[in-house]
DNA sequence: GCAAAAGTGTTAGCGATACACCCATGA
DNA sequence: TCATGGGTGTATCGCTAACACTTTTGC
């Protein structure tokens, strides 16, 4: 089973950047360190790869520990490997970023963990790299969004438009002509609209939309050019 | 130094998917094994990380080991952990793709490795998962070129309009229309035109262009829009 | 003089943006 | 009735894409 000899072993790790949206803001899942190292410190969701697993299997593994939820949308986006970025032991750690309705996120699971939501905007220091990985996949999702449209699985089954205009603007960090993004977003022929209102954040109520399943896949990449000039977000 | 007990160590490979340009056609750069397993097939190149150097680091140095070459355009693109990827024992592989002038690979150190340039359309056949890192590669190279000027990488200091056009309609598999090509290229302002012609591929002879470095990394996100359509590319 | 590739200009149509008003409702 | 957020329509401008002919030169 060790034919390949002389070579060097490695722990592999996976971290886990997820994503939440709560209507409004953009948030992410944090876990609280008790422990030493870096004890009291927040840090992304994290484990170790195991020998019988791929590291797909083992993100998703990890995942479904702290959120209790499986098949969720998760894309791997990097390996870190620093020398010293763990300053136990050496890790290479291959950090991947999930998507999740929030509202599906088992609340009760997270004392474990001491999970905790941060909006994106007003994070805590985080152990070793993974401010590192977290500001990579922040852009990562941009890109992504920017083509895709990934977004909608930050969101429950129904939704207002002005949530997901909300959603934009959270991920964008900026803000968007109402007008505009309905009339694109309804063009795309992916939403259904629903008869019900949703009443809670406003009087006159926003009516519910729901993905149209047929039609996401196959629409998958005529969902573009909702950013204006979205070239200002790949600087780099 | 062994801090994390009881936790699985993995061997770490590089795999290095380098891509070239030969003024008509887009290559890639092949091993040939002489061992076994897998004898007498063509791989990527590659190799296994040393515990003393990051991913990076070993890309780099395994690039260098087959071309000769330093600083080259090299981007990390994926992980690939499947458990029986290499047969001979459990190894994870981390993908990078490399561009590079194809006229500053020395050719004479290709013989160390039996290296070989083939046309991405005419591959034979490669070992592992190499197949599944290169079409993969393919696809990022088109995503990442479509918002960045990346491709200039492949080209030599000095070359033509008609040569870079047919490094777009090779990358992206698809002829485009001359005079909108070059318009939208030379607005760009990153081209400074040189008083030589290249006389070899043609009578009349094309015009030398040369890179604005200057121009090169502020206007490194406004080198969009040159591929009509782009969203047939971002299917998946 | 002819074949082969380089180089250049114009137009039409679509899509992106900017912009302002009415609607529904709860308090 | 008023304040709040939801919802819709239009005009302009710029960019994209489609398209054809002239130029240069080696053979």
């Amino acid at each position: 089973m060790s034919k390949y000899k002389g070579q060097d072993r490695f722990l592999l790790a996976i971290d886990c950047i997820i994503f939440g949206f709560d209507g409004s803001n953009i948030k992410l899942l944090l876990v609280h360190r008790d422990i030493e190292p870096e004890k009291d410190k927040w840090s992304l969701m994290g484990g170790f790869v195991h020998a019988d697993e791929t590291p797909d299997d083992a993100a998703n593994r990890i995942l479904e520990e702290l959120t209790g939820l499986k098949s969720v949308y998760m894309e791997q986006m990097q390996a870190f490997g620093a020398l010293n970025r763990d300053p136990v032991e050496r890790t290479v750690s291959i950090a991947y970023y999930a998507l999740i309705d929030i509202h599906k996120y088992e609340q009760q699971l997270s004392h474990k963990h001491h999970a905790e939501w941060f909006l994106v905007g007003d994070m805590p220091d985080l152990i070793f790299d993974h401010s590192d990985m977290v500001k990579m996949a922040k852009k990562r999702l941009q890109y992504k969004a920017a083509l895709h449209p990934i977004l909608f699985q930050l969101l429950p089954e129904k939704f207002t438009i002005p949530q997901l205009q909300a959603l934009y603007e959270g991920i964008y960090q900026s803000k968007l002509d109402d007008r505009n993004f309905s009339r694109k977003l309804l063009s795309t022929g992916l939403l259904i609209k629903l008869p019900e209102k949703e009443k809670l954040s406003s009087k006159k109520g926003a009516f519910y939309y729901t993905l149209d399943q047929s039609h996401y896949m196959e629409n998958f990449h005529s969902f573009l050019n909702f950013i204006p000039n979205p070239d200002r977000f790949f600087k780099d």
